[in-house]
DNA sequence: AATTGCCTTGTTTTT
DNA sequence: CAAGGCAATT
């Protein structure tokens, strides 16, 4: 890094100047415990991002002792590149110029970097693999399967939750957990613990709470090595503060002990993963766990129109447990807040579209004339050259039967697409449930908008995808079970159930790996002479790939394993769903470009890391044109101009299983505050008056969230 | 072993 | 409705 020997007035100048005085007040107290308390849009983020600047260009800190945890990859990436840029425009471009960056990433991605060099402590191999969700259930199959627990009665889902939640977070171990179980289930749930850990062992990976979890251990058991890292990351900071779970907590507090310099981020009325053992308990107490904790409440939003801000501001004030801030805005009014009422699911996408295409450039007065009486009126006001695609749906939904009407509307908006009339990526819809995204998407598709889907089917869960990354995992890892067992049969090459659970009691029994228990075929008893030739044929299959693989890119191996194995003739059937499945492995493949430098099985173990700890809001690029979608929780942290919130509906949103605990509601609230101040010029609210539910179609009432914005904010539609 | 088709089950949200 | 499990086919 560039050191400078005196902090030049100037530079300081330059780096606060985009701050306000209390978010300077956070820049500027670098040393000791800081709490930056503020509801959305005030600037927290931005105040981390200059905090790190300021650290290494005026206290002169070494990029390298600074530890900045974010709620995403993407969150991460975006942090960084902020920085740099703000360390460019300080840097001397003469002087030469160091390499180190400050370490930004979320908690997992943290853990991973640590126990990859000292798990061996904890009696793991640092070459780890890490279960994704789909992996852990398979796992946990496997598990109840062989301990005889009827899963139908106890499904692996629960078992799953229950230790995430009430072991793993609280860092209770499978002996632990034993201890406090008290009823019959939870004295089930810790054998079935101990057993599913056993086999993670066995099988050299960790799940996800198991990145948190052990790191935590590890730390707690070796001072030593804690005392490295607390020396190494001087400087903590922690975005999003409010979502930590107890053993993220603990993380942070053990890093901080020695330092004592941690400045962590967030606010109570976004908590919205309590789900999953988040506890807004960790921020409210920050104070009591730091006294000498400075802290710092903002009260600017400079993100959303006034509108937006004195909306939010009236749905947190209906929540009982929260703090109590204050938020304002000197920004104009801007549009009032749209609540509009449709029809069905297809009219909901259909409105929505209506708007970003046919109304949203027009003058706000205009569109109050677009009413329905109008439109049903006049048939000629089609060829009307503004508001004339709202109107053709409108008339669409008029003779259901969908003639020329929508071809016109179809037409206008690709005409508009290719004119670059509009910016997609300035609009997003959210919901509260990934399945409401499928009748937007038929929409979208109908009328070609390009979109894209956060979340939904992530991509790094589709089959395709996993297979793929499953047989690369065999070549790395020959004892991962869930990967042996997920394609030795795909494509079919006659394995079926019989011969695989007689390989599984061979490796089993006589404590081999997968792939050595598949080159020994021949000794397994009682096994049928095609069965037989089949396993030795996948074993010469397997080994002739890892040779092979030894001089090869990471994108290289996987074409060679598509060849080999038959399984891009497997996917590319002539159907089109074969196309798209083909369309996602090129996918992919340029995501295994990137290892492009690197060779042979230490490359795949770089590309699967990479795999492993991504996020589907990872892939969102603020260039790519397209319209998004994803659900509330996804929208956490990012900003669009216009924010659509489909389906505010009761039982929807919020959800029908929080209607009755109090509390759960409050965090329902939380997501619909979050999901409102996403904006920054213009929100809707939109609700049908009918929706299918599991096939049948229902009537809905109004979501009660609606009534929680006044009336002087909203204009009904 | 693989394919087909009927049955149940269920989804809130996800690093 | 659709995914996953299970049984009855070939
Ligand atoms: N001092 C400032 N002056 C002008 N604009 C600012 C200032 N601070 C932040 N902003 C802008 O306000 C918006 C919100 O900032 P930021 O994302 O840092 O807020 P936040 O508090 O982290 O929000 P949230 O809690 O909703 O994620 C951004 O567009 C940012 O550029």
């Amino acid at each position: 890094m560039i050191y400078f020997k005196e902090p030049s007035k100037t530079m300081t100048d330059s780096i606060l100047s985009k701050l306000n005085g209390k978010q300077q007040s956070a820049v500027l107290q670098t040393e000791g415990p800081v709490l930056v308390l503020a509801g959305a849009g005030s600037g927290k983020t931005r105040i981390l991002v200059h905090r790190i600047a300021y650290l290494i260009i005026e206290k002169q800190v070494s990029p390298s002792s600074v530890l900045a945890v974010t709620f995403t990859n993407k969150a991460a990436e975006e942090m960084k590149q902020r920085v740099e840029k703000l360390l460019k425009r300080k840097i001397n471009p003469s002087q030469s110029i160091d390499l180190d960056q400050p370490w930004v990433g979320t908690f997992h991605s943290f853990c991973v970097r640590v126990l990859r060099k000292e798990i061996g402590a904890l009696g793991f191999k640092n070459n780890f693999l890490i279960y994704d969700d789909y992996d852990q259930i398979a796992l946990m199959k496997g598990v109840l399967e062989k301990m005889v627990i009827d899963q139908k009665q106890y499904s692996p889902r629960m078992f799953l939750s229950v230790i995430s939640n009430q072991a793993k977070n609280n860092l209770l171990t499978p002996r632990q957990y034993q201890h406090k179980a008290k009823d019959f289930i939870e004295k089930l749930t810790a054998k079935v613990y101990q057993e599913y850990q056993k086999q993670l062992r066995e099988h050299n990976a960790l799940d996800f709470d198991d990145l948190i979890m052990m790191t935590v251990q590890l730390f707690q058991k070796y001072p030593a090595v804690l005392e490295k890292y607390q020396r190494r990351f001087k400087y903590l900071m922690v975005d999003e503060y409010q979502d930590t779970n107890h053993a993220q907590y603990l993380l942070t507090n053990l890093l901080s002990k020695k330092s004592k310099n941690i400045c962590v981020v967030g606010d109570d009325w976004q908590g919205i993963y309590s789900f999953r053992g988040a506890d807004i308990q960790n921020i409210l107490d920050f104070e009591k766990d730091y006294p000498q904790a400075k802290i710092i409440y903002l009260e600017q939003n400079y993100r959303s129109t006034k509108t937006i801000v004195e909306a939010s501001n009236h749905i947190i004030a209906k929540n009982k447990a929260r703090t109590d801030k204050k938020l304002w805005t000197d920004s104009k009014p801007g549009e009032k807040i749209t609540v509009q009422q449709v029809a069905n699911e297809k009219e909901e996408g259909e409105y929505i579209l209506g708007e970003i295409f046919g109304l949203r450039e027009e003058t706000s007065d205009h569109r109050g004339e677009a009413d329905d009486e109008i439109v049903y009126e006049s048939e000629e006001e089609n060829n009307h050259p503004a508001g004339g695609i709202l109107d053709t749906i409108l008339e669409i939904e008029k003779n259901k039967s969908g003639g020329p009407e929508k071809k016109t509307a179809k037409i206008a908006i690709q005409k508009k697409i290719r004119g670059g009339l509009i910016n997609l990526s300035d609009y997003v819809i959210l919901y509260r449930t990934n399945a409401q995204s499928r009748a937007l998407e038929e929409t979208l598709l109908e009328y070609g908008v390009p979109y894209q889907i956060i979340g939904s089917v992530k991509f790094y869960e589709r089959k395709e995808v996993k297979d793929l990354l499953a047989y690369l995992r065999i070549l790395v890892e020959p004892n991962d079970q869930v990967s042996m067992k997920r394609i030795i049969n795909e494509p079919p090459r006659s394995i079926g159930r019989k011969t695989w659970s007689l390989l599984e009691n061979f490796a089993e029994a006589d404590k081999i790996d997968y792939l050595k228990a598949v080159k020994q075929a021949d000794k397994i008893a009682s096994l049928p002479s095609r069965a037989r030739n089949a396993l030795l044929f996948f074993a010469s299959l397997i080994i002739d790939l890892k040779d092979k693989a030894q001089n090869l890119k990471p994108r290289e191996i996987i074409d060679l394993i598509l060849n080999k194995t038959g399984y891009k003739k497997h996917v590319q059937d002539g159907t089109p769903e074969g196309e798209a499945r083909w369309e996602n492995i090129l996918e992919l493949k340029t995501v295994a470009k990137k290892f492009d430098n690197q060779q042979g099985l230490e490359s795949i173990r770089s590309f699967l890391e990479e795999t492993a700890l991504v996020n589907d809001v990872d892939f969102l690029e603020d260039g790519k044109k397209g319209l998004t979608l994803m659900t509330t929780h996804n929208a956490k942290g990012l900003e669009y101009k216009v924010v659509f919130l489909a389906g505010m509906e009761e039982g929807l949103f919020p959800h029908a299983n929080s209607l009755f605990d109090p509390a759960e509601l409050e965090e329902e609230r939380r997501l619909y505050y979050v999901g409102v101040t996403r904006s920054k010029e213009k929100v809707y609210l939109i609700h049908t008056r009918q929706r299918n539910i599991w096939g049948s179609s229902r009537i809905t009432i109004p979501s009660r969230f609606l009534e929680e914005i006044p009336e002087e904010l909203v204009e009904n539609k």
